[in-house]
DNA sequence: ATTTTCTAGGTCAATGATAATCAAGTGCGT
DNA sequence: ACGCACTTGATTATCATTGACCTAGAAAAT
């Protein structure tokens, strides 16, 4: 056991993949009760670990039969793509955020270890940036690059 | 005892060789606390010792049960093929110097076409550099880049 | 039909537990 | 004496957990 957090994500992602559909409901009540937690930090895994990004969508329901669904996004074709990570991306990033964005790409598999190595130093490298500011120059880079293999 | 760095790092080496998977997990508190040092020595180590030139990546996350994860990636003699590189980069060099570079590197299958594009892209980004000057920008940024990933 | 109440889920800020970074100090080898 | 590797501690950043308070929707009451 790692933590809480780390143990309903494997429990969320064991029902995706036992499920025929891309998508399982949840009722937020009942897991926190299962995990013995609170129910807001079922949003804080959501939050955390199924964002879009990451290749996850949620959708919810309040009140009386409320629920929580959590939806597996298929990718698209490659301009999709590309187009989804210019947004992803944004006009400025800092360099933490674009960290976290290319880790999220190597784990959906869009980029290799070593590409995601490359772009990193690349970005490291860019001068006169000062940590955890956004920076358009840093965005630009990060576009270019991505733009570049993601492409072809 | 050669000095504490010295001993921190054949601690990890030693628990690598133990170990059936290439990788192994610290608690950076634990450790430091091991060897009676501050935590961030085990940070310096880490920086100084286990970088991807050497063949080596960390993973590591904050909070409750925090971690860091060391991962071998070598397999041979990585450091006389990033001593190579950095004596055919040299000191300066101009971008279509690079891109011939490159090319052979790509020839050879040091690197793929994806990588050779990256770096490419990243090369270009770099402001203020003339078409077919030397620049020791570049060669920075070249063999910071290629000394990431030629690892194994 | 409208209002009230109840039952979900959502947000946010505070807290504690780690790890990362940075800048300054120390000391050894040449 | 100088440079470089090492050491240290203060500051900053990140991750997880919790609980108080907020909001939406459905059912019940009027």
């Amino acid at each position: 056991m790692q933590n809480l957090s780390h143990d309903i994500e494997r429990y969320i992602l064991d029902l995706l993949e036992g499920e025929q559909e891309d998508f399982i409901s949840l009722r937020r009540k009942e897991l926190a009760e299962m995990f013995g937690c609170v129910p807001s930090q079922i949003n804080y895994v959501l939050r955390s670990r199924f964002t879009p990004e990451q290749g996850y969508l949620i959708e919810s329901r309040r009140g009386e039969h409320g629920y929580i669904k959590i939806l597996r996004v298929t990718c698209g074709t490659s301009s999709e793509r590309a187009d989804h990570i210019n947004e992803l991306v944004g006009d400025e990033i800092s360099f933490s955020e674009a960290q976290r964005l290319l880790k999220a790409l190597q784990d959906r598999e869009f980029i290799t270890e070593r590409e995601r190595l490359l772009i990193e130093i690349a970005l490291r490298n860019v001068r006169g940036i000062r940590r955890g500011e956004d920076s358009e120059e840093l965005a630009d880079l990060l576009k270019n690059m991505l733009g570049g293999i993601i492409t072809n």
